[in-house]
DNA sequence: TGGAGTTGCGAAAACGTTTAAGTAAGCAAT
DNA sequence: ATTGCTTACTTAAACGTTTTCGCAACTCCA
């Protein structure tokens, strides 16, 4: 590999010089400059970011934790298209993406040691386990962090609008006429606790009361589990004339369910969705959901993460929220 | 940051001492060791990749190009159950893995120029425009790498059995009677290529004539496109009885297209998609589909790669097939 | 007792950069 | 001619490791 000793040799400067000059400082000289960047590129070099690392404690990249139980966390639109987003701007803005573990060869070493030992500049928390105390000393160190979805005290966070999305789609159906509506909300986490205040404060403007074998609960992302949850609703005395689940992805499931049973969307039954993946738009009937900006979130993550540790004292943490849009399709019907 | 100097001047060694008994060297007696390692322990040691990689040229990074025109590549299931596998294996073995682009900051610069800045001991090229000068030029660097589905020549590779699984799925539906088969197939690459060559031999295998109107052309993964490919199938005079589509996800505007034709499947009409994601189980009815073994194609790849990095001499460039399977749903009617 | 071999550790250089501090030369103003 | 300022460059230390080589001290055996 050619460094920077060698150019310097070539061109009989000093190594300071040609740093200087690459680096577009100010006390060098044009026609040096000009020499130096010229036998730099044909002589193909290449600068060493490890060498740079060590010298500057600035490491141009960010520790990302991405990490799901199901590994799944790939699979799904949602936060497949948050983290391309996010490295998207990170790389517009110079900065690369590495993954955060907890299992780094033979021996286990937290998500803190991890960013310490690759000296990322700064860590966004995008899909984790939240309650676990690797991620909390990680929340809590002196890094740059930001949190997707969940918002730690005085931490950095970028948040979806879950309250107001689901209070939005349960006025949509209420305004359908709609009264017997059921809601099958996913895993117990903070996404859900929004969503769950936001249905319950907009049934009381409402003054609608949801009897409690109305509400149902089943795993994120996982069709099976919804498909349970939804048998379940169609088997109640009173069966409900709409049904809210989890998510779009689940939607898959609970589908399945209603055809089994020998009903049809939206004759016989409502459906609603969450999340607006490019498959709610494509079924048919096609569902009416909640939009999450999924692209706007990641963007925004990587971008205020940056902007925090490139002005330490001037950037705040602050939790921002990303609003979404009613995605109306055709499985709501108009009672 | 603690350093080893700070170990050293502690327990009262030299830094040379403290890095060996860290490291495990073997001219360290016992006692030595464990105070250093206790030590260690106790100020909070982590070792900094950076100057590590500085010494040994070894940065235990593996280089990913995963890029796709729409930027959608991480939403496909089939790429993320890819990346996701790799990713585990990966860090199995101690590897972390760095996302390479080509537009790092404001100056462009080729993914070997990526590569070669941030050191990375190995790349791995998923998901990329095979036909890039760019990604030749990184194919055929000295940098150990791995392609998947796409083999260049003297490079390792790990190919789905794209060509195997086109014939299978041609027997298949033959077998259920079908003489009038269409198939969509996919953008201009290799795996197209080898579905095609797949498709043809079997047809002569089977002596079956496949008219030129019933070879239609999408995009993969846009199920846009591959609504209008069936819409066109469906107004030919002679209709044909099934269809074999690029992949699942396209399948979903293949379907949107039969149901607005008034026709249903496989009463009317029978459809088989490719790649096995999670939705062609889910969908009803279930969809026949080849599953791709994309966990093992990831896991795979990974593995190779790091033996190709750690065995120079004794692993040798492989083209390797990783088999899948047919997935037999109710999509397809027994004529 | 002397030599050879072994064990445990340290000194120092090196990896490729950045940067503070220093310097020499040129120039302008006095 | 002196001073001071500016410009363009160099020197050298430092970042935190790894690793080669050297060197004592000890052990073993004749």
């Amino acid at each position: 590999m050619v460094s920077m000793k060698d150019i310097a040799q070539r061109c009989s400067v000093s190594i300071a010089t040609v740093s200087k000059a690459l680096n577009g400082h100010q006390d060098i000289g044009e026609s040096t400059r000009q020499l130096v960047i010229e036998t730099a590129k044909e002589m193909g070099y290449t600068a060493n970011s490890a060498a740079r690392a060590l010298k500057t404690n600035r490491t141009y990249n960010l520790g990302l934790v991405f990490v799901d139980l199901q590994n799944s966390g790939f699979m799904h639109e949602y936060f497949a298209s948050t983290l391309t987003h996010f490295r998207i701007e990170a790389e517009r803005q110079g900065y690369d993406i590495s993954f955060l573990n907890n299992r780094v060869g033979p021996q286990n070493q937290t998500y803190l040691q991890h960013a310490r030992y690759r000296g990322v500049d700064g860590v966004a928390i995008i899909c984790a386990d939240f309650k676990d105390p690797m991620i909390q000393e990680l929340a809590y160190s002196n890094l740059p962090i930001v949190t997707l979805d969940h918002a730690f005290h005085n931490r950095m966070a970028v948040l979806s609008d879950n309250l107001e999305g689901m209070a939005v789609l349960l006025h949509y159906v209420y305004g359908k006429g709609h009264r017997r509506i059921a809601y099958i909300r996913g895993n117990d986490t903070a996404v859900t606790e929004n969503r769950m205040t936001g249905f319950f404060r907009a049934c009381e403007e409402l003054g609608l009361h949801i009897p409690d074998e109305y509400l149902e609960q089943c795993e994120y992302h996982e069709p099976r589990s919804c498909y349970i949850a939804t048998k379940r609703l169609l088997a109640l005395p009173e069966r409900p004339t709409c049904i809210l689940f989890s998510d779009d992805y689940s939607y898959i499931g609970g589908v399945n369910a209603i055809t089994e049973a020998g009903l049809r969307i939206p004759d016989d039954i409502s459906v609603v969705g969450y999340d607006g993946i490019h498959m709610a738009k494509m079924v048919s009937p096609k569902l009416t959901t909640w939009e999450q900006n999924a692209a706007e979130l990641g963007r925004t993550a990587a971008a205020r993460l940056i902007d925090r540790i490139e002005n330490p004292r001037t950037s705040l943490p602050e939790h921002l929220i990303i609003h979404g849009r009613l995605l109306e399709g055709e499985s709501v019907k108009q009672l």
